[in-house]
DNA sequence: CCTCATTATGTAGTAAATTTACAAATATTC
DNA sequence: GAATATTTGTAAATTTACTACATAATGAGG
């Protein structure tokens, strides 16, 4: 299948290559294509002024079967050409705008992030936590929430996991690292002074440095293993936002990668765990 | 016009009130939507084993004037690369499939919960906040981690913050409450004991409980205001992970409601908050 | 400048797909 | 268990798209 990003794009480039009426026909498209979109075959001919065989044509030239198929093309091509803006919140918004807003963003921030996903970099990161002798959850500020989180999740692994989020257990816990060691860093900037001082600490020892952050940072350049997150925020105006939940969806994906590798026979441990919390809970209905 | 985000999930909501060849309609499609959208009335029809007009009436009762609007409603719901019915992860599964299937999930659920949020609900705890004392934010497991992550925003509303995990902190603090302190509770299921228990100690007092969790849950009873979040999500079998993003963007929502709240007169304010960070990064190149 | 070949465009008929109207079947209510 | 409402299917009507063919336009060689 010829997945053209943008079958509009396509007929403007094209359009002093065709012949009349097929011209007459892309015209009248771009002038309105969601009403192309709309039309049949017979009420576009009539606003572009040619007869019916001549549209059917046009789209069999563009690579469809027949017109129904070109409809298709032309719907999917744009809806996926309007992208999401990110939009910022204004102090004129209110309560009818403002939630939307953020709402919008943070898919936005997930589609975007889904499309240029490091796979080869996060089936490393899940090979050397799924081998790990110990793990450490290591962030700070908003990134100490994520690692906490992290935490909560990969302890079900049968491995050791840590997080602290004082500067200076980290440091020594670096310090003290050793063969089978996963650190784990979490910074959206990775330019934390302290993170990335514990970084080069536990470089030096045998352990595993697995980052994830911004490529080509302070401490990405640290690590053995960088899962590098691309979300465009303004960092320095607001507060980080969507780019922990990139985060944290990249953590729920490493966990369900080891949960892979442990394979089927992993599950009723999982379920124990599960079940170790029925007893805190009020009963459904 | 209607423009329905994703239709899919519009049909996978009604499965269950539809009649049953409508019903056998909505599972073909859901099957197979993309060969759905290039497929005939009569192939679908076939392939869900039910007659044309059928087929018809369910395109009709989703809104479309007929069978072809409704293909192309389907063809861009499809188009914005979202699978909008949230699939499980096999074991079957590689690394070029899980990945994906969880960033749909989660942009999956932010999508839904988007569509219906309680903005009324929002409004009050945005103003209770505002004009709070003291604000708590308690949760357990996943949830603690939320509750961390509130605490790293609201500080910089000027208003004192608290965050404990410990269930026994809980419960003492929420003794020791008085007017002008909101407990701000954090729960997917709603029916943790010991934070229900919590809730119901500080109920007695004069503080306010605002909750982010399950409508009519048991939490939910005990509260004044409760941001009631709906994420369909099998947190029996699976952990929960996308109700967590949902929880994290509606408290983004909470803060830029108070910083609203607050004026452009208080920018200054949380810019300070922000240069404080500044010696302790690494410049930019 | 005309004829022939080639390409472009339209007409009309045909096949296919969609919709409507109605009848049969099924479920629901009292 | 009859009466009513709802659901589903059948068949005809209508719309839509496609194909084959005819005509018009264009262009090249004589």
């Amino acid at each position: 299948m010829t997945s053209e990003p943008n079958l509009l794009a396509v007929i403007q480039r094209q359009l002093n290559e065709l012949n009349k009426s097929e011209a007459k026909v892309a015209q009248a498209i771009l002038n309105a294509p969601e009403e192309a979109t709309r039309s049949s075959i017979a009420s576009l001919a009539a606003s572009a002024g040619v007869s019916e065989p001549s549209v059917n044509r046009f789209c069999k030239r563009f690579g469809a079967t027949g017109f129904p198929d070109f409809k298709l093309q032309l719907a999917t091509s744009l809806a996926s050409g309007v992208r999401y803006v990110s939009r910022a919140v204004e102090f004129s918004d209110d309560i009818n705008t403002f939630p939307v807003k953020l709402f919008d963003n943070a898919i936005n921030a997930l589609m975007t992030a889904k499309e240029e996903l490091p796979l080869k970099a996060i089936a490393r990161a899940v090979d050397q936590i799924a081998q790990a002798r110990r793990v450490y959850f290591f962030g700070l500020g908003t990134s100490a929430a994520v690692a906490r989180d992290a935490e909560h999740k990969f302890f079900r692994f049968n491995v050791p996991v840590f997080t602290h989020e004082d500067p200076l257990m980290q440091r020594m816990l670096a310090a003290s690292a050793g063969v089978g060691d996963v650190f784990f860093f979490i910074s959206h900037t990775g330019r934390t002074k302290v993170l990335v001082d514990a970084a080069e600490i536990a470089r030096q020892t045998e352990a595993t440095i697995v980052s994830l952050t911004a490529e080509g940072s302070p401490l990405a350049d640290k690590s053995h293993c960088c899962i590098n997150v691309k979300v465009e925020e303004d960092t320095e105006q607001y507060l980080p936002m969507t780019s922990r939940l990139v985060q944290l969806v990249i953590l729920d994906v490493l966990a369900a990668g080891v949960t892979l590798r442990r394979g089927e026979g992993f599950t009723p441990h999982l379920a124990r765990i599960k079940d170790s919390l029925k007893d805190t809970r009020f009963q459904t209905s």
